[in-house]
DNA sequence: GTATTCCCGATAAAATCAATCGGGATTGGA
DNA sequence: TCCAATCCCGATTGATTTTATCGGGAATAC
């Protein structure tokens, strides 16, 4: 189990808006800089703006910024909205899946864990992540 | 994020043979039952048994079988063996990704989580899920 | 107007996952 | 000793997903 380039593209464009909040719009091309594929992300920039994570305008002086503040925005909204929901049995996701579902003690396991990941996920939040880190330098970027 | 079906198969193995933990060897054709692709599930028990979480006994009366008790393997233990460790961001594995890890808060959350999700997995053991369960029936195989 | 910027669908390249196959090695029992 | 059952293992293929690229359209500040 790990995290797609995806998921870690959009959090680290994220965590890159979170860091401008006070900055006005922040169009692509200053978000991907130098190491982020510029066409691919701007997809996901796209899936975050749909799922209502982030704003965007267009137009010179134009580009993205926080739908809210970065202390609202959990590291799994973010990964949530471009891969989906967490899930680790499809059990877990929809009770129909068996009709033994409510006998099952291991789906309770699954439905447990899954909640369990589900909400450390939901406690980071990007300003926590950013949290006693004043500036993104280029080196630190290649770390996300 | 998921489980592949990889992790979902070798889960399943698994608790077939927790359940059969004192019924001696069980072949392959046993446990992939019905609905597990046979050559696949081979494969994994392969790697499970190289990684020391099964054993197995060849000719007739042959077959797999668990290394140690259901309680003391966990469900991290056995998607790890298959799938490889969880991994969220390079830089939480390696500290030597980048220059930067010892001053970087973000590296710092990364490594939380990662360990917080593996604390999870690694406190789910074989007989915890199959607690107050008395048998896998082909509709409850097919949950997994 | 025009340059800047987001918007979006189509496509392609690459990587990974899932599955299959063929044959070899070991072993218990007739 | 032979045979059938069983694990063992590398090679290969096919499907799916991921990642990336591209071309052109729409909005907007100046």
């Amino acid at each position: 189990m790990k995290l797609s380039a995806k998921g870690r593209y959009a959090v680290r464009a994220m965590l890159f808006l979170a860091e401008k909040e006070q900055a006005g719009p922040q169009p692509l091309g200053v978000i991907t800089g130098a190491g982020l594929p510029r066409d691919y992300v701007e997809q996901l920039l796209g899936t975050l703006r749909r799922r209502g994570l982030i704003l965007a305008a267009r137009g010179p002086q134009g580009g993205y910024f926080l739908a809210k503040p970065a202390s609202d925005i959990s590291l799994g909204e973010v990964i949530e909205a471009v891969e989906g929901p967490l899930l680790l049995c499809e059990c877990a996701m929809d009770e129909h899946q068996c009709r033994k579902s409510g006998e099952c003690a291991i789906r309770d396991s699954w439905v447990g864990l899954t909640n369990g990941i589900d909400d450390l996920m939901r406690n980071y939040s990007l300003r926590d992540m950013l949290k006693g880190h004043t500036h993104l330098t280029q080196g630190e970027k290649s770390l996300l």
